[in-house]
DNA sequence: TCCAAGGTAGACAAGTTAGTCTACTGAGAG
DNA sequence: CTCTCAGTAGACTAACTTGTCTACCTTGGA
């Protein structure tokens, strides 16, 4: 591995599980055994180095959620098979995306709390970038007219509460919980049509 | 107001807007006036500081809530009344609980990620308040046996994943998008009883 | 064999961090 | 009026922050 991409790496696991402003460059350098030098040949500044940190994390868990839910038929087993593996997640039993330690972009705008910024608009683009790939299969389903954006919305709020309930709360079943109420508003809505 | 009030006042704000570990006590200090002798003198450590800010919101933000459902009738209509609160708040209307910013005990936790420190700790007891006092609410609702906890659990997640999306993405209007669907998923729910 | 150049090394600088120090002030008790 | 002491003041320390510096190494091509 190249050491830009082993600087990305390390730092991306020093910010994720201590947070980005509690860790130095200092500490980034020594975990990966580079020079700062070598830092500041590849990254402008700490700035630019979270930002490749950001982007490698939004590589990455896109890439394990895709493989997660294409060996599931399209539609609601895949949704299903969303909140499966948010569980899987929040257990820490998938050593893709490293130990559970919250949401990285929901973490990192927390300390970069101003929308404008660079790192705040970045965890944006995620997060708009896995409501798209929730919408798309909750296109598959070919609900009523208006529904498929109503129904994108609950996944998708379900979905970051939960997240959120399982890191500040330590509800490490907030995923199951959420997939329960999901079946059931999906059961009620069909039986109203 | 006396300073130790003044500190703590003064260091929320600045954590809430700029982030914990961003905010050094010297500009805590420059900001209030206060000299560090007096912080050190009131508090051993500037942890412990963050503590007092946490709690001091805890009781601002608990209280906001409670004095903005206690004026509707309990039941359904206070539930509704919590989203329209919350959106007050993501539109930065609720000049009590300052300008909006995300959840403190979210960015908080963000920033201190390990479960079993104080501030974690604290951030999460917040949290559990809050559900509590919601619960509250569904209970006077009278639902059949089971049914209270399920619907709990559901306005705790829409409220959380809301809070995600209004400061992450910038959707101030989620607070709507959510209190729409709850009706929604309430009615369905009461017609297949 | 030699040169060139991108990549590497870590000492260094300037500023900021949390926390400590001695000295002083002012209000209340006797 | 005088003593006492909690509360106040801000200069100071040591460690850490990001970012820069000169010097060196290694590799590919002629």
């Amino acid at each position: 591995m190249d050491k830009q991409e082993l600087l990305v790496r390390t730092a991306f696991k020093l910010f994720y599980t201590r947070g980005i402003h509690a860790v130095g460059v200092n500490l980034v350098l020594a975990e990966s055994g580079i020079a700062k030098k070598t830092l500041y040949h590849h990254f402008p500044s700490k700035a630019h180095l979270v930002e490749a940190a950001i982007r490698y994390r939004d590589r990455n868990y896109r890439a394990w959620l895709i493989s997660r839910l294409e060996h599931v038929p399209a539609g609601k087993p895949a949704l299903l098979e969303l909140f499966n593996a948010l569980n899987d997640w929040f257990h820490s039993r998938e050593s893709d995306i490293d130990h559970f330690n919250g949401c990285f972009f929901i973490n990192a705008s927390a300390e970069f709390g101003d929308r404008g910024s660079v790192i705040h608009r970045a965890c944006a683009e995620h997060k708009a970038g896995i409501t798209a790939l929730i919408r798309k299969h909750i296109d598959e389903l070919s609900l009523p007219e208006g529904t498929t954006e109503e129904i994108t919305k609950l996944v998708v709020l379900l979905k970051e509460g939960a997240i959120s309930m399982a890191h500040v709360q330590g509800n490490l079943d907030a995923a199951l919980e959420a997939k329960g109420i999901l079946v059931r508003v999906l059961q009620d809505r069909m039986a109203n049509r």
